[in-house]
DNA sequence: TTTACTTTAAAACAAACGTTTGATACACTT
DNA sequence: AAGTGTATCAAACGTTTGTTTTAAAGTAAA
């Protein structure tokens, strides 16, 4: 058995612990996923959890991983279309790493959740992903609008985009409520996208006409 | 001392009760909130909320009070002023009752926080108070697009209203460790209910174009 | 085989939670 | 004065939580 075999069964555990805990604190939150549940998805002894990582709360953090958000930001930029394009292509790419579920969306609702039920890991979050993501359509906004827009209606505009999108999740415990049929399939979170993507870039026009006047 | 007088005074543990526990659910939530710091900032002793209301759950559900803002809805509606003026006044006011931290917006936050914490009570909460609402704001957005609106299309619509009021409030420990100075004073409140009545009735103008080509 | 080290296992730990108990004090009726 | 029902209290209950302990099993080098 050679030395990498050996790391690789020696890491399973550690594996199996990470791929258990993104599906468990997706689904509950933080707090409400119990490290009992995490081990027993992942078929490892209760003490796994404090031998590999230190503690809950280390897992948790390990679980974290910004890159697909932060690529959707350089992908989206990396297109030479106009301004507005690249917002409606954000807004759709946001939307399905956000509530797609069959995709690797578990790290965004991971993060989403951290939204409404901070966490001592949440300062990490929004440093690395969140503020970035919010610049980057904040850039987006500031070239669609022009820059003789205020910093405050700067963020409200961000904050307008953003809120649209994260209501869809947010609200989903009420939603699933008010409309028990509604599903997110791929057509719906495209006519989502497209719907947001159109009364955004309204919105921002509306912006711009009152600070131009 | 006559019955009212008695009454009165052993009335006073649980009406103490009930305004600590709205302060510490809002506060909190339901599942953070504890029953040992609610009784503790009502200063009565710990076994007083399953005598007065049998369990903390219960305690939850007394507290509510969906009055505030279904009286909203009907004060918008009495004015006779277009559809648009009266949707920006309801924007506004919800947007007091849900920021202002100074007046009784403790009921809002409350209810807030189960939209992305669910608990048992939810259901009620939906049925009572949030479904109203949602149909009042999808009545408003109806008369401003005009009735050649889809159902999934109207439902979008409602959803970017309300999902860009309550990104304020889910948001908030993110945007408070975005922008640490930023305060929900008055002026801000009117602001941001300017800056989203705006954006919205441009982003249904847009949506009842869209439906008219 | 012995030795040293890593990984797993069951059990127990301390703390926090909502809830219940049983006793006590009080006001009012008979 | 005795009896009755209400309100309050400290204390403890039974769970559940994340974490730790202690020992056993497994693995590789000597």
């Amino acid at each position: 058995m050679t030395a990498e075999t050996k790391i690789n069964l020696s890491e399973q555990a550690r594996e199996r612990l990470l791929v258990a805990a993104r599906v468990v604190f997706s689904e509950n939150g933080f707090q409400n996923a119990t490290v009992r549940e995490i081990c027993r998805r992942a078929e490892v002894n209760i003490a796994a959890i404090n031998y590999y990582f230190n503690s809950k709360e280390a897992l948790f953090a390990a679980t974290l991983n910004f890159e697909p958000l932060l690529a959707l930001c350089k992908k989206v930029n990396q297109g030479s279309i106009c301004a507005q394009e690249r917002l409606l292509d954000f807004i759709h790419d946001f939307l399905m790493q956000l509530l797609d579920e069959k995709e690797f969306s578990v790290q965004c609702q991971l993060m989403a959740r951290e939204l409404a039920e901070p966490t001592p890991v949440l300062g990490k979050i929004v440093q690395e992903a969140i503020a970035p993501i919010h610049q980057f359509v904040a850039n987006l906004v500031c070239e669609i609008v022009g820059k003789k827009i205020s910093e405050a209606e700067l963020r409200r505009c961000v904050f307008s985009i953003f809120g649209q999108c994260m209501y869809y999740r947010h609200g989903q415990p009420v939603i699933q409520r008010l409309h028990p049929k509604l599903r997110y399939d791929h057509r719906e979170i495209e006519a989502i996208a497209k719907h947001i993507g159109e009364f955004s870039l309204a919105g921002l026009k509306q912006v711009a006409q009152n600070k131009c006047q």
